[in-house]
DNA sequence: TATTGTTATACTCTATAACTATA
DNA sequence: TATAGTTATAGAGTATAACAATA
């Protein structure tokens, strides 16, 4: 019974669908039971992708220099990044993820996909249809 | 065009989701002009609703007491809410929000809403016709 | 001189423990 | 005694300003 949504008002789609977007992430953030701080985790997927220099990674997460310094910091000091000097220019540092890095990353994110694994479980499939379609769409929308 | 996806792994779409969602949610936080910290913009939506005691907030935003207390002694130094004894009972407090507040949460929420309706624009009719029906189920599912 | 990164310092939000007041 | 709330104190995370090293 698909329910009648020709024409809805862009405005009122926007903030229910932010509004519902937030309140899941916040569901995740609270059910799962988080093993690295949520600053530390978002820098390890970076460094899954490749190394970084602490310059990127502070703009990509829109953080100051000093405070990626100590994000740096805690990570290197708790074994899961390793820190070395560019051979090419001397300025600069290559933060690296060790085994320890990746192995919390993968726990982590089993861990937050656990609450919402539960959830799909108890849709019908025509919704998780939808919100497979749904998914690659914000996706998309996230990414531009 | 729909996209095949008669049976996607459900583990797949769990992970999917959740990281479209908090995508999307902090996409919307870095876009939008914070006109209030979040843990107190948090409050504020809940006093819209009704007044609360302190400890009900408290429980409500995950926080311990003291930090609860903290966060209220702030929106009221800011005029934001208001802090009045309980007549029934001398030992809770209750607190409730102000029209100074109400427009805060008004305007946040306009702010945050901003970037969301900009890239709606940009989807034809049938994307978002599936994100109307994803905003509804995934409502549902941040409530249950 | 400009860029990269760290150290110094301060502010905010968080928590636990101790305290006050009321039930 | 138990509950609601605040104050005291300390631990993270963040920022700006100042500094060191390299390009």
């Amino acid at each position: 019974m698909p329910r009648l949504t020709s024409a809805p008002p862009l405005a009122a789609l926007a903030s229910d669908l932010r509004l519902a977007c937030m309140r899941i992430s916040r569901r995740v953030r609270f059910e799962g039971s988080e093993d690295v701080p949520p600053h530390q985790f978002s820098v390890l997927v970076r460094l899954e992708e490749a190394t970084r220099t602490p310059k990127e990674l502070a703009d990509f997460e829109r953080v100051s220099a000093p405070s990626m310094s100590r994000t740096i910091g805690a990570l290197v000091e708790g074994g899961l990044a390793t820190r070395t000097p560019d051979p090419a220019d001397g300025r600069q540092a290559i933060i690296a993820l060790t085994d320890a890095g990746a192995r919390a990353v993968r726990r982590t994110r089993r861990s937050r996909d656990q609450w919402m694994l539960a959830r799909l479980r108890d849709l019908t499939p025509e919704e998780r249809e939808v919100l497979a379609r749904a998914s690659a769409i914000l996706a998309r929308v996230a990414a531009s």
